[in-house]
DNA sequence: AACGATCCCTGTTGGC
DNA sequence: TGCCAACAGGGATCGT
């Protein structure tokens, strides 16, 4: 499930080949992915003959305003990938070839993912609330602190709320928690001024090193980098997927809980849940 | 307004 | 071995 690190080197792999590139032909093949327009007539209409300006990313969504002012947007979800010049092959939901001579895929068994074209002062609901994205443009700890006062949810829940900070998801929101040594399960409000700072401190090295990494590569190879391998962040990961495994700083157990049906990992000894 | 539950979707996994 | 339920999760939506 690509989260910001990953979303972030497919934007360096795509900006070549999209900015600045006029669209000559455009075909998206399944109504989810077009799901934000009216259908993917619409999608290929607003698209076709515009001309890309400079792809961007805020948390984990892509968008490049074009050359009429309209902005095409779009979201990996859970399963969704770009490939340049790849061959044919099962759930290609979205194709799009470039003066440039280059072609770019979108692939995404789940159908989670989107590829969306929007007007600028109309910008897509999940985009319009978004927070401060959490690697290029973070809160400052005490801006962080006013966000977390009052609230009762998990502190894990508010990470993963990209309305307050946007592109961390249920990978790097453990493992930030872990580095942090804060119990996922505390509530936001509860945080100390010193754990804020912790927390936003954990936030960026854990994103920073991931993308360093080249991204984390799960079993479902969901994610690759653009030559095909698998990122090599995995093998790095401290809590996310080692339940019961030792803590990898003091032996205890790596538990696992649910939060907003989301699996989550902790270390019951170096987080506590008092404080 | 904040919070938790539910739904969407398909490939993979684990239990019987 | 084969089948099927359970699981994975980002974000929208809805009820409380």
């Amino acid at each position: 499930m690509p989260e910001l690190p990953e979303v972030e080197l497919i934007r360096r792999h795509l900006a070549p080949v999209v900015d600045g590139a006029t669209v000559i032909d455009v075909a998206v093949s399944h109504e989810r992915t077009a799901r934000y327009n009216s259908g993917p007539e619409e999608v290929e209409q607003r698209l076709n003959a515009r001309t890309f300006t400079s792809l961007a990313r805020t948390g984990k969504f892509l968008h490049s305003e074009l050359d009429d002012g309209q902005v095409v947007v779009a979201h990996l979800g859970m399963s969704g990938r770009f490939v340049v010049d790849g061959d044919d092959e099962p759930h290609t939901h979205f194709r799009c070839r470039f003066d440039n001579g280059h072609e770019i895929r979108f692939i995404d068994p789940r159908t989670f993912g989107f590829v969306a074209v929007c007007d600028q002062d109309a910008p897509l609901p999940g985009m319009l609330r978004l927070g401060a994205d959490a690697w290029t443009t973070p809160p400052e700890p005490s801006r962080l602190a006013a966000m977390l006062q009052k609230r009762t949810a998990a502190i894990k829940a508010l990470l993963l709320d990209q309305a307050l900070i946007s592109g961390l998801g249920n990978i790097y929101a453990d493992e930030a928690l872990h580095r942090a040594r804060i119990h996922p399960l505390r509530p936001g409000g509860d945080l100390t001024d010193g754990e804020t700072k912790r927390l936003l401190d954990a936030i960026s090295v854990v994103l920073e090193s991931a993308i360093d990494n080249g991204g984390t590569s799960l079993d479902d190879l969901a994610y690759l980098l653009p030559d095909g391998r698998a990122g090599e962040n995995l093998g790095r990961l401290r809590v996310y997927g080692r339940t019961d495994q030792p803590c990898l700083t003091c032996g205890t157990p790596i538990e696992q809980v649910r939060v907003r049906a989301r699996s989550t990992h902790f270390c019951p000894n170096c987080q506590a849940a008092g404080k």
